[in-house]
DNA sequence: TCAAAAGTGTTCAAAATACACCCATGT
DNA sequence: ACATGGGTGTATTTTGAACACTTTTGA
């Protein structure tokens, strides 16, 4: 265990989705400090300082491990918040006063995104984060910091980048429905569409192939389910 | 005139692209520090580090101006670098000793891109810009930092961007024919088009409307004037 | 037998692609 | 007169959008 200098005017936060019973969820952590009565009930997005000998990406991905354990998640950047007042509220105010070594500094923060299949990781908050919940994005309360601007933002890349790729796959389990499916491009896109269309339209591009089982136990015609294939889509 | 204070760990850097006879260029500083003897013959993208009282769009605003003489450009965040080593070349560490209070902070940087007619701006350097040139992106050499890397990435987000908006008016005179136009989009995205499907594509937008001019002096069959419709364009 | 979601085809309109010749000008 | 780039139309294919009924299952 190397020790590590904090860089006290750059941190990283991550934006983690995943998608459970039809709607967009985020991860959120509620914040304590350890020894401290302050009373916090902000939540906010899991994300710290970074280390001098690491990278961004580095960065978020340790921060993220350290306040939720959730590990090896691929992320991607999305941008860079620097406005010299987006630590201004009481709240944050104090709550940095109680856990950072400078915490007066001026902070600019990278946001960082990624999307998890939740039943694949286990949460386990620790350091600073109290708890850290799924929470759906529609419910999402007044965050911490500048994070409701972070994830909106985190939310918009997600809409263009569901056009380039087939994202969905990371967050549906490996056998999903086409329902499921279309109910998630509706939930990241903010739309609906056409059940045909979509399937057509999904179908043809071949990564999404039909396996020879069916949904069992529900109360009406069973849906057959399929899986992406992932060196289909790579040769292209 | 107030002092401001540095911010030793972040910096802003500048792509800024406009449009020459069939190529895309892009604005390249060279670096000399004052008093010393070093001699560096790195160009270098324009950029420096943030003062403490200002967000980072209005840093990258004052940066180019401070160096390039290019004020009031609508500069659009790219991405973020923030490799630990990303300044490791002994030509930029010696730079750095040169001009910088705290040459051995680590620096990470925002890059921020534009597009410009040049025919609009006349480039004044300063501050540590001995020069300010136009560059053929296909001629632009090694650079200091990491800027080719920068680079590339706003080009790619160029790419993407032109997609989505009808961008090259940004890079044209005022009036401009459709070859020209076709040649922006050419030299852009790295590719060629058939010149009626082009036009066609082009003209069913509405944005772009025709003149009663045509060029002078061309010896060949003188093409109509077109401009950009503004107004036309943010109808939708 | 009923409720609930699955599954399926056709038609129309719009957009993408491929392709070759004549025109207006300056030299 | 000729060299140079400007300007134009059609046919074909592909994609997107709209739209309604039958099927299978568990309760």
């Amino acid at each position: 265990m190397t020790l590590h200098q904090i860089n006290p005017n750059v941190s990283v936060d991550c934006a983690i989705f995943s998608f459970d019973q039809g709607a967009l969820e985020v991860l959120l952590i509620e914040r304590h400090a350890g020894n401290s009565e302050i009373k916090d009930d902000l939540m906010a997005l899991p994300g710290n300082l970074i280390y001098e000998d690491e990278t961004l990406d580095e960065a978020a991905n340790r921060v993220l491990s350290e306040l939720t354990g959730l590990t090896n998640i691929f992320l991607e950047q999305v941008y860079t918040f620097g406005n010299p007042n987006r630590i201004s509220k009481q709240k944050d105010l104090d709550w940095l006063r109680a856990i950072r070594a400078s915490p007066e500094a001026r902070v600019i923060t990278v946001a960082y995104t990624s999307l998890v299949k939740k039943e694949n990781f286990k949460i386990q908050p620790s350091s600073f984060a109290k708890k850290a919940v799924w929470v759906k994005v529609k419910d999402v309360p007044h965050l911490a910091f500048d994070h409701n601007e972070i994830l909106d933002k985190a939310l918009d890349y997600l809409k263009h980048k569901i056009y380039l790729e087939p994202l969905g796959y990371e967050l549906l389990p490996d056998k999903f429905t086409l329902a499921q499916l279309q109910k998630l491009y509706e939930a990241i896109l903010e739309d609906s569409f056409d059940k045909r269309n979509f399937r057509r339209k999904i179908l043809r591009t071949e990564f999404i192939v039909k396996l020879d089982e069916k949904q069992q136990g529900v109360a009406h015609k069973p849906a057959g389910l399929y899986r992406f294939d992932k060196s289909r889509f790579h040769k292209i």
